[in-house]
DNA sequence: GGCTCATGTAAAGGTCGTTCACATGAGCTG
DNA sequence: CAGCTCATGTGAACGACCTTTACATGAGCC
């Protein structure tokens, strides 16, 4: 109860006060150094300032705490996509490619997560917890998707939301994790990585007739069904893509 | 030079005969089980009936042996996606298509190579043999974009091939990387990784103004100012895909 | 004060990656 | 065939890691 005491207890608390925390977060900085197949259970240990056995009164094992920290990258993932989804303000394409940059964004920022979530190796049904907290990050793109599927143009049978929210998925995470990650990145491109993913959505949704020009409606007529390109003549604001999706058409 | 020396060369040859290769062989039968980062130079080692040391003669460290996995990956890919490409034969769309089902067949069939190429943590620049042989591989998806581009509606602003390339690549590997493979393969999808990657890259063609609907021309008015490829005589392919890239339309 | 349980430690066993000194046999040279 | 040399494989050893086990310790509760 002295005053060492409680500032001990301050200092590490309880044996440590919250050794799985700090493990946590000692993972978190190794894997986004050395990947997660770097990560050493025993580093881990001695950045908390403990010995190599006492991670295991935390985590089964090092697996466990991978999950636990794959877990941890879904929510906040989930937390940044519902962000940028905003629920589909202020109209859902924008919306829509917002969730898009989210995807990239994270991937680029949390690299150790996305790592954890992505590229570990660890089994998709590991852990029920993880397979949930991954399946509600996803639920993200899929409500989205869904919102989007609704507004399909009257022309054109209306896509399965679903599969719409798989193809999403599927190509945020093959720009992430071809082009805007760690060594990945090194590959020398023509364009960033968040450009190439936003030119890929947009070609996508109007492929399958959305309007995906939204730019300050300057030349009235309100979209038909898959409106021509670009005028040449617009004055290309800022967050517009001048000559279509791509940059300069050739 | 006794009958059972003779035998002996014939079974191991010099000191075993071909270490290098059975250690390639038993290291791709161990990533194919355990994935890359699970296998172990010593097991491979073990598999090949030879001390733990005698990997060392023939590759500098686990890591080269890994690089030289996936470099062969590589060229073997290359191989597959050549074939597919076929020249762009019978029309372009056609045989683009077949390149994104080859894709798709490599990771699946060759997943110990896959995971070496693109899953293993590998920088791309490790080696410079094999970022050529990756280069290689990249430039049949280019080549074909390219000749894609080239047909370009003449509607439409013609798009950067090496984007489309990019495009499709990612495309591919995402499907590939989230849903065809090993555990991912788990999740639960309304559809197969084949018909869903096969949806997307035509659904993504048509985003560019490419007729996609190569059947007998059931409900019109689809394809807009194009020089349609193949000769809508032609038998129904057997990837046609009725109602549109995604199955029924609700 | 004493009990109990969670938390941490030390030590030990097993596996790996890697290196080093040494063995061995293939192929050449004479 | 003798002998040399070099590529190839072995055995032992080191350090790091993962994990388990027996033991220590201190917090919280009666």
């Amino acid at each position: 109860m002295s005053w060492r005491k409680e500032q001990r207890r301050a200092e590490r608390g309880y044996h440590h006060g919250n050794l799985k925390e700090a493990l946590l977060q000692a993972a978190l900085g190794l894997i986004a150094e050395k990947g997660a197949a770097g990560f050493t259970f025993a580093d881990a240990a001695r950045m908390a300032g403990v010995s190599a056995a006492a991670p295991y009164r935390h985590f089964r094992d090092r697996d466990e705490l991978l999950s636990s920290i794959a877990q941890r990258g879904f929510e906040q993932f989930e937390a940044r996509l519902t962000a940028a989804w905003d629920d589909g303000r202020p109209d859902t394409v924008t919306a829509f490619e917002r969730v898009g940059r989210a995807y990239l964004a994270f991937a680029r920022e949390e690299p150790a997560f996305y790592n954890a979530m992505f590229e570990s190796g660890l089994p998709v049904d590991a852990n029920p917890a993880l397979q949930a907290a991954s399946e509600r990050a996803f639920n993200i793109i899929r409500a989205a998707a869904e919102r989007l599927a609704a507004l399909a143009p009257p022309g054109m049978p209306r896509p399965p939301a679903m599969m719409m929210a798989l193809h999403i998925w599927s190509m945020a995470h093959g720009v992430a994790s071809l082009f805007s990650r760690g060594d990945a990145a090194r590959r020398k491109l023509p364009m960033s990585p968040d450009e190439l993913l936003e030119a890929e959505v947009l070609i996508y949704l109007r492929g399958l007739g959305f309007p995906t020009d939204r730019r300050p409606p300057a030349r009235g007529a309100e979209p038909p069904p898959v409106p021509p390109e670009a005028p040449s003549g617009s004055g290309v604001p800022p967050g517009g893509t001048p000559g279509g999706p791509w940059g300069k058409p050739k």
